[in-house]
DNA sequence: AAATTAGTCTCATATATTGAAACTAAGTCT
DNA sequence: AGACTTAGTTTCAATATATGAGACTAATTT
């Protein structure tokens, strides 16, 4: 369950408990990361406690519960603005949203997961901030599939491999056979949809972001409610989206990326 | 230099490599971090090459290059949410940036360093993003003078010594001492002004946030310009910040803070 | 008071990390 | 071209570090 602990090194086991606390969400009791963690009772004990020294983990005396620290706070935001395509990509996204008074995503891949790196919302400007970082499955996303159709055959197949295949709704795709096929008609249109895959009411149409020699890296979508449009509707986006999506290129290509 | 590094352990070796890389903002090519890092060559390549395979680090192999990972991204995603004042603050937050149609900050201190947890300006709302996570002195910044006056005697002292004292303006304190009386002041007050100590042309007011037992949780600021308001004039603005952290604090409580 | 559970510590052993040195690859200079 | 310098990578024996069974303590529960 833990990807990173499967390769070994201190490193990799202590990012494991990192991961385990991340996963929760909430202050977690020693014994608890002890049930979720591979590694022995002393070794979890002795990992949580370098996370503790590192300021990765804070630990409360009192309520003996752990939780992530503020350091990770301060490396993601060197990470966001070095490592992103959000700071270059911004004010595109910004006009997107202006533009289609809809709320638009910047996503990237990790590990054949999708991870938002930007996210503006066209009523709430607010909510968007709250939203950065956070990972959706790439199978039932708009630009997961996008990403997915240009990320290249190797890549694919392992990235296929990684894949749940949890049925969210009852669009989603349950296997990577029609995952594939869909994924191929991706990559002859340049656009993908989510047609309620992830969500029930929630519908989108994304474009990559790929550089001039074809290297994907990452994705731009449109996402809205049932109520607002349908997928008939969301086509009428094609193309100032693919337009976005090449500024952003163009752009990223000048930032020696 | 680095902190991270001085506990012995792998993983605290790795973190010293992860910050040269931070610290940079930019892509580092194996031989600048080499020289920035205290340990030899071929560990410094392990370090990274961990790094890298646990996408806390990526390794750009067309230009050498090493940049962060957005694995930190997700990381800081969730330790926002679970670990920092931001979600509980929020609604505060907004309501007195609307209130005084100046920007707030919202900062908590990590290892005698303040970090800005929530920013909102006034004008531009979309800034506001791109400043998460970022880090500041402790003792030129209002924020900053608000939480040390609060922390407690045992832990000021040694967070005194953790400053740098570099003179950033002809107003910042250049010693211990200096500061220290300001902060007794403060404690008096309940109330830290920023007096063009870390930016010139720029001034703020700040309140500590501390649960009911007086512990410190972070504080709360008002941030301007000298050619919209001076330290005067800010002052109106005691009574309305105060009630703000008030606010917060009674939120944190109930959320088992 | 006994029994259970959670959390911490010890220490001999196994393992992973270490770094000097050797090596390769890629530039620079004469 | 060939010699020289510099950047990046690999090897391997010595060493330091992490490991985890088990013992111990503290705190709950029965």
């Amino acid at each position: 369950m833990n990807k990173a602990a499967e390769a070994g090194g201190t490193v990799g086991k202590a990012l494991s408990v990192l991961d385990i606390v991340a996963q929760h969400g909430k202050p977690l009791k020693f014994n608890e990361i002890l049930e979720e963690s591979d590694y022995p009772k002393p070794t979890v004990f002795r990992l949580a406690q370098t996370l503790v020294n590192q300021n990765l983990l804070n630990f409360n005396k009192e309520a003996g519960t752990y939780t992530l620290g503020v350091r990770l706070i301060t490396l993601a935001h060197a990470a966001w603005k070095t490592a992103s395509l959000a700071p270059i990509a911004r004010q595109h996204v910004l006009d997107l949203a202006q533009n289609v008074k809809e709320a638009v995503h910047l996503a990237q891949l990790d590990n054949g997961q999708v991870i938002f790196v930007d996210k503006i919302l066209s009523t709430n400007q607010y909510e968007t901030l709250a939203r950065i970082g956070q990972v959706a499955p790439a199978y039932c996303t708009g630009v997961g599939k996008a990403m997915l159709a240009f990320i290249g055959s190797k890549r694919l197949e392992i990235t296929l491999k990684q894949q749940s295949y949890h049925a969210y709704t009852d669009n989603t795709h349950t296997s990577p056979e029609t995952l594939y096929v869909e994924l191929k008609e991706i990559q002859k249109s340049g656009i993908a949809f989510d047609r309620e895959e992830h969500e029930t009411g929630i519908i989108s149409i994304a474009a990559p972001i790929c550089t001039e020699d074809g290297t994907l890296i990452g994705a731009l979508s449109i996402a809205t409610s049932t109520s607002r449009h349908d997928i008939k509707s969301l086509k009428m986006f094609k193309s100032i989206i693919e337009k976005t999506a090449q500024k952003i290129s163009t752009d990223a290509a000048a930032w020696q990326f």
